[in-house]
DNA sequence: TTGTGTATATTCACTGGTTAGTATACATGG
DNA sequence: CCATGTATACTAACCAGTGAATATACACAA
C-alpha cells in the first residue's frame, strides 16, 4: 500500500532519475532505464503501468528532496532574511557550475510534455512549485514582511529564471 | 546562394515551426511536418540535409523577428526607461495568456536537445540569448545608466523566468 | 521553331533500426 | 498450491533517412 518502500521499485525510479535527468526523458527508452536498474523491461512494466508511469514517478520522487535541499540551504545560511534568501541562489549557482548540471528536472520535464497538458507528470510539476512559493510565502509572513505573496512571486521568477540553460 | 529565398524550403520552416513550437520537436516527426507543409518527406529532405538541420533552421527563422519584436515592444512604449523595459513584460504576460503560448522555443528546443550539447539549435538559441542581452546593455548605455551589463543581465534572468512554463 | 541536354525539384516505395507494450512461461517463498 | 516477482521472446507501430525514377524548366544548337 502507499508508503510500503519497495526496494525493486526505488531502485528502477533511480536509473529512471538519473538516465531522464541527464538525457532527457523521450531520448530515454524502457528498455534503458530496465538495463540500467539491471532488470528486464518486463519486470519493470510489472512495477509500473507504462512509461509514463514511471516519469510520474520520477517526478514525485524529486518533489521532497528538492524542497528539502532548498530549505536546508535557507536555514543553515547566516545573517537576515536577505542573506537567506541569497544562499538559494548562491548554490543554485554553484550547482549550475556542475558539468552534470541539466538546468531543473521540472521545467525540462514539462518542456518535452508540452504537448500533454494533462499528463500527471505536469501536474506533480506544477504543484512542486506552488509548494515551494507557498513556503516561501509563509516564511517571509512569519518575519513580517509586507506583501509577502508578491515577494515570494518575484523570487520564484527569479529562480525559474537562473534554472533556465542556455 | 545565401539570402534566395526559397518558398518551398519556407513553407517547410513555416510547418515545423507550428508543429514544433506547439507539440515539441522530438514528439514530432518529419513526416508530419512535410504532411503539414504539403509535400513528401522526399522533398523535405531534398531542401534540409537532415531533421537537426530543420531543427536549426526552425530556431534561426524565429531569431530575427523576435528580437525585433521585443524591440517594437520597448520602442513603443511611452514612459520613461524603466516604463519601457515593463512595457516588455506586460506584452509578455498578455501573450502567455493565450491558449497557443507554449513558453520560448527557444528554452524549450535547448531543453529538449539538453543530451546534444554541441547540437547547432543549441548554439543558435544560446547566440539569440547574447543578441538580445547585448542590446539591452547598449541601451541601457546610451541612456547612461551605471551597471548597464549588470542590469542587462538581471532582466533577462527574469525574462527567462517569465517565459518558464509550469 | 524545334529538338536536346542539364540542373532543379518532386514523388513513390523502401530499409534498417527503435520503441512501447504484451503473451506466456518460469521461479520462489509461504 | 498460490501469490509475487522475474525473464524470454514477441508484436505492431513508428521513424529517420535513402535509391531510383520522374517531372519541370530553361539554355542553347540546328
Amino acid at each position: 500500500m502507499a508508503g510500503t518502500s519497495n526496494p525493486t521499485r526505488e531502485r528502477i525510479i533511480s536509473a529512471a532519475s538519473k538516465l531522464f535527468y541527464s538525457e532527457g526523458i523521450r531520448a530515454v527508452s524502457v528498455d534503458a532505464v530496465a538495463e540500467k536498474a539491471g532488470l528486464t523491461k518486463r519486470t519493470l512494466y510489472y512495477h509500473f503501468r507504462s512509461k509514463d508511469d514511471l516519469i510520474a514517478a520520477y517526478l514525485a520522487a524529486r518533489d521532497q528532496p528538492n524542497l528539502a535541499l532548498f530549505k536546508r540551504w535557507f536555514d543553515e545560511a547566516d545573517g537576515n532574511l536577505s542573506a537567506k534568501v541569497r544562499a538559494i541562489f548562491v548554490h543554485l549557482a554553484r550547482n549550475a557550475g556542475h558539468p552534470k548540471w541539466k538546468g531543473c528536472g521540472f521545467l525540462r520535464t514539462s518542456a518535452e510534455l508540452a504537448n500533454l497538458p494533462g499528463h500527471p507528470a505536469i501536474k506533480i510539476g506544477a504543484a512542486h512549485k506552488k509548494k515551494f512559493e507557498a513556503w516561501l510565502r509563509v516564511t517571509f509572513e512569519e518575519a513580517g514582511i509586507v506583501g509577502a505573496a508578491r515577494l515570494a512571486r518575484q523570487i520564484l521568477l527569479l529562480l525559474d529564471g537562473s534554472f533556465a540553460v542556455v
